[in-house]
DNA sequence: GACCAGGTGGCCT
DNA sequence: AGGCCACATGGT
């Protein structure tokens, strides 16, 4: 039996009724968060952004980050409970959860951007063009984007097939958020996975923090910080079952650790400049940069191509749509790549 | 027991 | 610049 015995489940209904912040009812340790935006537990546990959620035994949802855990159960749509004071919602979690963003109205942009009657063109408010932005212009000088294609305010989101197959995407996915997570986390939890499945990445990250992590409570361990991963050699990271990504996890220990890779700083950088700086760790590369960036920093313009979304973008007829949805196409993949898990296609 | 998994680095043209 | 291929280990 593996370590993690819990696994995300349950049924929560969250359709949106209206963009707002949330409200709190109660004082002290178990309040009620009031949420009408877009808020699946159930999804957010079980969409590869996250590998330490769990849902427990009497359906309430486990987060960890950091040095802080929470429970949080929906008792009555929009209304969760949780296990923190108030003060620690506001400081920590409203901001873990992405809170400040209204995912209700990003949908709705994103639907219009799919109907071709958004007015203005996404991604120019903020941190400059996308790397994917330049492969799609490439691709239209070359030639190889479909004729039949629909070409909206000049950005391409696709065919027909690319416009049917997002729609869906974004009704399957709706719920989902993208957390606001440790950057540092973000970084080892997404070298390690690499040729890996989503359980057996959730194994390995639960290994670590069993292993170089410190308890928080009873058997629950933080993710272990650069000092703590630190003290791990090479060869320990191997028999934690790391197998060839040791040697990469151990890079970014030490880049982290001397400061040739100062976290803290990185958040100030474009996205460009962020995803240049991640690339020099060794085990990084393009996807998983583009993970860090999205997961880890919040940036929501990076939409990482993986396997799942070789296929999407395969049913899309081959071109990548996500690029084309500027400062939320991160948002977009993230639902393209739960439709994608979760309908097995 | 195959075959695959939220890929990447190194080596080859 | 682009096409192969090995890579450790666990899930299905």
């Amino acid at each position: 039996m593996p370590l993690l015995s819990q696994r995300p489940r349950g049924d929560i209904c969250t359709e949106p009724l209206s963009a707002g912040k949330s409200r709190v009812r109660r004082e002290k340790r178990q309040m009620i968060i009031g949420i009408e935006d877009d808020f699946s537990l159930e999804k957010m546990a079980d969409c590869g952004q996250c590998f330490r959620a769990v849902c427990l035994p009497d359906g309430s949802y486990r987060f960890i980050s950091r040095e802080k855990v929470l429970n949080i159960r929906e008792q009555v749509p929009h209304q969760f409970q949780v296990s923190c004071s108030e003060e620690e919602w506001d400081e920590f979690w409203r901001d873990y959860f992405d809170l400040s963003r209204t995912y209700k109205r990003i949908r709705e942009d994103l639907l219009l951007q799919l109907s071709g009657e958004r007015t203005t063109p996404f991604g120019q408010t903020s941190r400059g063009i996308s790397e994917g932005d330049a492969a799609t212009e490439t691709a239209r000088r070359q030639g190889s984007i479909d004729p039949g294609e629909r070409c909206i305010q000049g950005l391409d989101v696709g065919s027909d097939a690319a416009i049917r197959f997002l729609t869906q995407a974004e009704q399957a996915g709706r719920g989902l958020r993208i957390l606001r997570q440790d950057p540092w986390e973000m970084l080892i939890t997404f070298i390690i996975s690499q040729r890996k499945n989503i359980p057996a990445i959730r194994l390995a990250v639960e290994k670590l923090a069993m292993l170089y992590g410190h308890p928080v409570k009873e058997m629950l361990f933080t993710f272990p910080t650069p000092e703590e991963l630190g003290r791990a050699s090479e060869a320990d990271l191997r028999t934690a079952g790391l197998g060839y990504r040791a040697p990469y996890v151990k890079d970014a220990a030490d880049k982290v650790l001397s400061g040739a890779l100062d976290l803290e700083a990185l958040g100030k950088l474009d996205d460009g400049a962020l995803f240049e700086k991640l690339m020099t760790v060794k085990g990084v590369g393009k996807k998983v940069a583009n993970c860090i960036c999205l997961f880890g920093f919040g940036r929501t313009s990076r939409a990482p191509v993986d396997v799942w979304i070789e296929r999407a973008i395969t049913l899309c007829g081959g071109v990548d749509p996500f690029p084309a949805f500027g400062e939320y196409a991160g948002i977009m993949q993230q639902y393209a790549f739960y439709y994608m898990t979760h309908q097995k296609m």
